[in-house]
DNA sequence: CTCTGGTCTTGACTCAGTCAAGAACACGGG
DNA sequence: CCCGTGTTCTTGACTGAGTCAAGACCAGAG
């Protein structure tokens, strides 16, 4: 009974420590100091991609209890600058942020509820970056977001009326 | 002498009569009443592409004297809706609007001073419209954005340090 | 262990955009 | 030409995401 107990928390400690010991990692890999609201905001972003400012708030805190609004968008900041996560933000909606960051992909929005899906490159890794004339501007990066309806949305309002 | 003053006054007053002019007729086409603040703002979009709200207020109002705020956030989005105008909200900067609306192209955004310039399609007229794998959704969009530095920033602070 | 500079808390604040109620007005019908 | 109706504009309050600033706190170097 005791050795069933036993393993069962090793397991959860396990699972947790594992995991905490990743985005740790990740953290001291990027020169960021690793602190408590880091660790619970970079674990948030990597398990619930795309969610917003006001989830990952409340992700984070149900880990770690106290956690000012502030403390959040620091951190949020800071690893974004630091390339460890991505913010997305689709015209008229609020900041997004997502894990995956090495590969360029791209986005699908849903007009109707505003969910977001990630869409693979149609060409290459990074593709439509040569646009016809650039106007003199130095281009570092295209940015695709398709527009239309997710399939949960297109049954209630279909696209062709 | 006073032919050419004549001249000149009725050029100019043509001017502006003809572009009130258009700007109604467009209104009318569109099956929306024609008002002064619609004309207004309607015509100052289409002399300054990709101005946000704020400074359309500020045209508008110049031409107009007194307006409100909300009738130009109201006459916006009814031309929006409409599809007289395009909404266009690059991520971290406010709404823009300009009236390039009948061909497909997209935007160049300075990161540095957030200025924003058109750029025509690559291939055709309706690019990248392709997404490898739509998650279901049914896209009827492909925005493109492209990032980088404008010719004047590049100076300032060069892309390769 | 101690020190230092980066990080977090607290609380006020900004600013784009929205909501709501009533006045003003465009425009179709008499 | 004028009137009625339903849309549009004005006024003013409000929301909500995100920022600013000062001081407490803490991670990590020495």
């Amino acid at each position: 009974m005791g050795t069933v107990e036993t393993t069962q928390a090793q397991q959860v400690a396990q699972h947790a420590r594992r995991t905490s010991a990743d985005v740790e990692q990740a953290l001291r890999a990027a020169s960021l100091r690793v602190t408590r609201p880091r660790i619970a905001v970079l674990a948030a972003v990597y398990d619930h991609p795309h969610a917003d400012t006001d989830r990952i708030i409340g992700i984070a805190r149900a880990n770690l209890g106290e956690l000012s609004h502030q403390a959040v968008y620091d951190v949020l900041r800071a690893l974004t600058t630091a390339g460890l996560v991505r913010r997305i933000q689709p015209a008229g909606s609020v900041a997004r942020y997502e894990s995956r960051v090495a590969d360029n992909h791209h986005h699908v929005v849903c007009r109707t509820c505003g969910v977001v899906a990630d869409v693979d490159c149609a060409v290459g890794t990074t593709p439509c970056l040569t646009a016809s004339d650039t106007q003199g501007f130095a281009i570092d990066e295209a940015e695709v977001v398709y527009w239309g309806q997710c399939p949960a949305c297109s049954l209630i309002r279909p696209t062709t009326p």
